[in-house]
DNA sequence: TAGGCCATCTGGTCCT
DNA sequence: AGGACCAGATGGCCTA
């Protein structure tokens, strides 16, 4: 089921722990206890939350645990973080699984088509292809068409929201639609018409131009980079 | 070689 | 109290 390549948890499982948290197997041995919760390494700054919170909250791994204890609570809690992001990343694969085949032509001589999607890619084609989705529905709703074997002309016509570069790919209402007043996420009552709908063509990923079919299909009009995941 | 992407470790915070 | 979640740090792999 494994969809990915060189970079799925599994095939990435073979090295080891460096010194400073490399890659590491699921066998691996934790570091040097004195690594454990202890400070010794760098590791993270201070965040944001946790600075200038009065007295120094006890350690997570309390010091009564001897050392052989902490190591193996450390152990455990590596272990289940690790799984957590296993299954995160399965889950993703499966997201991969649905929306490659809107992302890749699967034409060999485009290399920039064939390659995996990152995550980020992957969120960002999946959060289009809902939003078109809706738009669809839409017209259809405005045609007055019953669901009853009847496909948005969109849907069939394979004019997906490709991606360019990941980065500056959002795809807000703003780019879909031709009048670009709201910028505010889409409404159900204002969701946008198919004829509204508009597209940038001609690039691929990495912004070089490709003339394979697919890169002629139609592109999300992008805004600005913008904010990174404001908290 | 630089930059993108990723897995893992880690400590802090939130939640049950 | 323990687990889930989050984000920073780090280093490996890969590609342009």
């Amino acid at each position: 089921m494994n969809t990915s390549t060189s970079n799925s948890p599994s095939s990435r499982d073979s090295g080891f722990i460096t010194p400073l948290g490399g890659r590491a197997s699921q066998q691996a041995l934790p570091r040097d206890v004195s690594s454990l919760g202890m400070g010794l390494l760098p590791g993270p700054a201070v965040n944001a939350m946790g600075a200038g919170r009065g007295p120094q909250r006890p350690a997570k791994l309390p010091r009564e645990l001897n050392p052989e204890e902490q190591q193996e609570l450390r152990r455990r809690i590596n272990s289940r973080e690790r799984k957590r992001m296993q299954d995160l990343n399965m889950a993703m694969d499966a997201l991969r699984e649905v929306m490659m085949p809107y992302s890749s032509p699967a034409a060999q001589d485009h290399p920039h088509h064939s390659r995996r999607l990152s995550k980020i890619s992957t969120l960002i084609l999946a959060r289009n292809y809902i939003l078109l989705l809706g738009s669809s529905l839409q017209e259809m709703r405005r045609l007055g068409v019953g669901l009853g074997g009847v496909t948005p002309r969109l849907l069939l016509a394979g004019n997906w929201p490709f991606l360019t570069t990941p980065g500056q790919l959002l795809f807000t209402s703003d780019s879909l639609l031709t009048s670009t007043k709201s910028s505010v996420p889409l409404q159900p009552t204002e969701e946008p018409t198919l004829a509204q709908a508009q597209w940038s063509t001609g690039e691929g990923p990495g912004g070089q131009l490709c003339s394979c079919g697919a890169c002629k299909l139609p592109h999300v009009i992008h805004t600005s980079p913008g904010t990174r995941y404001p908290k």
